[in-house]
DNA sequence: AAAAGTATAATGGTCTAACCATTATAAACT
DNA sequence: AGTTTATAATGGTTAGACCATTATACTTTT
């Protein structure tokens, strides 16, 4: 029947109304609020109370807030990392597993190589064998560069990402891998058999995204994944094994 | 070479060892943190220092504050709410789209059901059905109990998404229809003759997942999330035209 | 004139010490 | 036994001061 009746706290009544201001656009990206001695007169409340707003308001990602003359508080374009900040929290308390993220980053990829395989332009292809050129180099190199080519194995994922033109996948996949690569250093070993492997996977999702087969490219980036999986799982097994 | 320096933020400082004692699980889930006063005392910080610390805490949904005696900052689980918070801040600064969220809708709930056809036991199957129930109720009262109908709808995806038994899934498709729901109101027109649509799929949905067709579930769930979004699609242009 | 160093002032960061507001519990009063 | 009232613990807020950082303007040196 009724709405739950306003906030009785300060510093909340604050944050709605700095957040407003900036959703509304009476703020806009990248100018500053006033300063805080400012602020604090203009809303009649302490700068105390003052700063637990500001706080909340840049945890959100809306302002950014900066030292010394000419800082202060700017408004900042929201983006993507509170959403990965957020599901890391969640992942780190919520028992997920490997095997939990492992399956999730599987399907994910395949949606996105699908998406990439039907919205592809000439320059997206050109961008992706350029990320493969540098990828061979490694598998040349061999294991020493495992760093390097997990690293353009992320970058090749993301360009992906961004070919679907959906934000959400961006995002989605950019905390997935946040998330998965705390275990890479535990779990994945890689040598350079296994770097060649990942690299032939890469080039054959790469080909049939070219070739705009949406269903195989899914099924190729899911195998490859899966494969990324496997060698985890066997790598955690073993220290599973030693520890006996 | 090196790493970056520690931060020069006693706040900051404050959150990530509160944070770290969480989730290491020195501190337990419904456990109180000690009196702000205490606290104090511990860090050797100023109390408002300190409220700055928590007020983050409190925002990531890693605490819960509460006032009065017997109150204080309380362990809490993390939930969905920070990621439903974050996604909607991006689509209200026009960062993501109602099309955006309603493909990644479509994909998600595709996986999903095709899970839930590889992993159902026959008790998912019964509540499932139990849940159909009460949605053909919906149907034969008519556009009376739209609203009924659609929050029905919801728990029917909910529960496929827990039979899937990996709570990433819960989560994300928790947030995604904490933020699809509010453009239900502006724009999803259901009268009786869609709400029979509706319940139609969800019956051909369900006896796909009992067979265990998971292709064909994936296939009859994406359909079925198309189908909303092409009515709320139908009814954006509609206040477009009104509107000239 | 150019470069380097230095002082200035604006801004956020922190501290101290008090008082207000809320609320569970215990005490006092029917 | 039930109701009311005081108590004390806790977070919420205020005020005013001082510290730390940094862009800018100024001064000095080369």
């Amino acid at each position: 029947m009724f709405q739950v009746a306003k906030q009785t706290k300060v510093f909340q009544d604050v944050v709605d109304q700095i957040q407003e201001a900036i959703l509304d656009g009476r703020i806009k990206t990248g100018e500053l609020l006033p300063a805080e001695r400012e602020l604090k007169e203009m809303f009649s409340i302490s700068r105390g109370t003052l700063r637990e707003a500001l706080r909340v308001l840049e945890h959100k990602g809306l302002i950014e807030i900066k030292l010394g003359v000419g800082g202060g508080s700017m408004v900042k374009a929201v983006d993507t990392h509170q959403i990965s900040e957020s599901l890391g929290l969640l992942i780190r308390t919520q028992k997920v597993s490997l095997n939990h993220l492992a399956e999730f980053r599987e399907d994910v990829e395949g949606i996105v190589a699908a998406h990439a395989a039907d919205r592809h332009t000439g320059e997206d292809i050109q961008m992706l064998k350029q990320l493969l050129e540098t990828a061979q180099e490694c598998v040349h190199e061999g294991s020493s560069h495992r760093n390097l080519f997990i690293e353009i194995d992320k970058k090749i994922h993301m360009t992906m990402a961004e070919i679907t033109c959906n934000p959400i996948y961006i995002s989605v996949l950019h905390s997935i891998h946040d998330n998965i690569h705390k275990y890479y250093d535990r779990f994945l070993s890689m040598e350079q058999p296994e770097i060649q492997e990942n690299y032939q996977d890469l080039c054959d999702i790469i080909q049939a995204i070219e070739k705009s087969q949406a269903e195989r490219s899914r099924k190729l980036a899911q195998n490859h994944v899966k494969r990324f999986n496997r060698y985890m799982k066997k790598r955690e097994e073993q220290e599973t094994v030693l520890k006996l």
